[in-house]
DNA sequence: GAGCTTATGTTTGTTAACGAACAGATCTTA
DNA sequence: TAAGATCTGTTCGTTAACAAACATAAGCTC
């Protein structure tokens, strides 16, 4: 069984053999909960189909994403960073196949200062950037522009064109009402540009998608295309 | 002559020694810009007593703060991280004492893997955390909540009552229409919460104005005066 | 002090988004 | 098939914030 996720992918040979023992390759559900907010991490997890949303709850119950995460990053990087405990809550946003290892023996292979710590900075520091960019969008971006975008950042993941998504859920997601979302998601499907029902939603025209995001799309996605 | 900057002064002796002697110590003025956006960064800056911002700037030139780096801090991460380029500008927005350093010198040492890999990790922690909760404060907190908030954190890195901003300014960092701080500037006046003029702003009532700030000025404050 | 520049004050119309509430539809499970 | 749960549709009043425009005031330079 070997992964494909991109970091573990692109690490050399040598160092992916050595720390292949160590992988368990599990399916985690829709929902399953990896981090709770606060909580010590012990197991760190390299997202194969699966996609992990984090997320920041407010006092007041408010809720938004800080970061999606896929085939193209872990989760778990306080782990690497120090603290070892997560801020933010991580759970499955779509099932799939996910790498999960031991936090002491990813973070010793990390303290060797070789490959993977490279590797793994060089995803801290686009992830940095990406929350920077998200902050600004989020600051700036109406919901129509946000919802394109993420709808877009989603389907990267997920290589279907179907995707298990209630408006309820999105708008928790962009940190929006959920009416809101329903009128986006019904101008959009007026227009041609997705079609959905109960929890399901087909993308049909990306290209117009990608006319309605806003530019940061363009900015996650090259992230995401890099190398 | 000996740094105050957090960073610095918490490694230990021999590996502070070992760096000190490519340490430049310089007092920039305001406005000066340290880094511009996607320039390759060839120097690391830590400030003493001076405030720097890293802002964002959209295509339809749309700005707002990334992040605000004092004595706790340091800017060019990406130096270490990997990319060695800049993806947003940073700019002196309170003058005062920086230490300098090649960037070339700064990453040899990190990749030695000791003390400073370890401190400088950490900071990026912090940095990843609070540039998170920028995202969801952009997006669920007020204008009042928000500016309260950012006065105050300008305050812990300036010691002093009378900070130096106008409010087009500030209105630049939130990301918020001038007209709309001034509104929120004059409420907090009339309160007894601050008192200004052109370009000055005296806080009057840090604990007052507390009370205004959102939950998020909390959590930064926590991380400035951790350790 | 005159004139220029910059900062702040203020208004006004407009709009995006919210919150709350309820109706209708579809799926699930008993 | 009935009952319940969940999801979506829709309305409506409310509000925060914006954009644009112009007025006033303070500091700077000659």
């Amino acid at each position: 069984m070997s992964s494909n996720n991109r970091l573990l992918t692109a690490l050399p040979e040598i160092v992916y053999r050595r720390l292949e023992p160590y992988f368990t390759f599990v399916s985690l559900p829709v929902g399953e909960i990896c981090y709770e907010a606060l909580e010590k991490i012990d197991t760190v997890y390299f997202p194969n189909t699966a996609l992990i949303s984090l997320v920041s709850t407010l006092s007041d119950g408010f809720t938004s994403e800080i970061s999606l995460v896929g085939s193209t990053g872990m989760i778990g990087l306080p782990v690497i960073l120090g603290s070892g405990y997560s801020q933010h809550r991580a759970f499955i946003q779509v099932s799939g196949s996910i790498v999960k290892i031991s936090a002491s023996i990813l973070k010793n292979e990390f303290d060797t200062g070789g490959e993977l710590q490279k590797l793994l900075l060089a995803y801290v520091e686009d992830r940095l950037n990406e929350v920077a960019q998200l902050s600004i969008c989020n600051r700036h971006h109406n919901i129509e522009e946000r919802m394109a975008r993420w709808l877009l950042m989603v389907q990267d993941f997920v290589q279907s064109d179907e995707l298990p998504l209630t408006q309820e859920f999105i708008g928790q997601m962009l940190g929006v009402n959920r009416p809101g979302v329903t009128l986006t998601a019904g101008a959009f499907q007026r227009s041609g540009l997705i079609r959905y029902t109960r929890g399901k939603i087909s993308i049909l025209n990306r290209n117009a998608l990608e006319d309605v995001a806003c530019e940061c799309y363009q900015l996650f996605h090259k992230h995401f295309y890099q190398q």
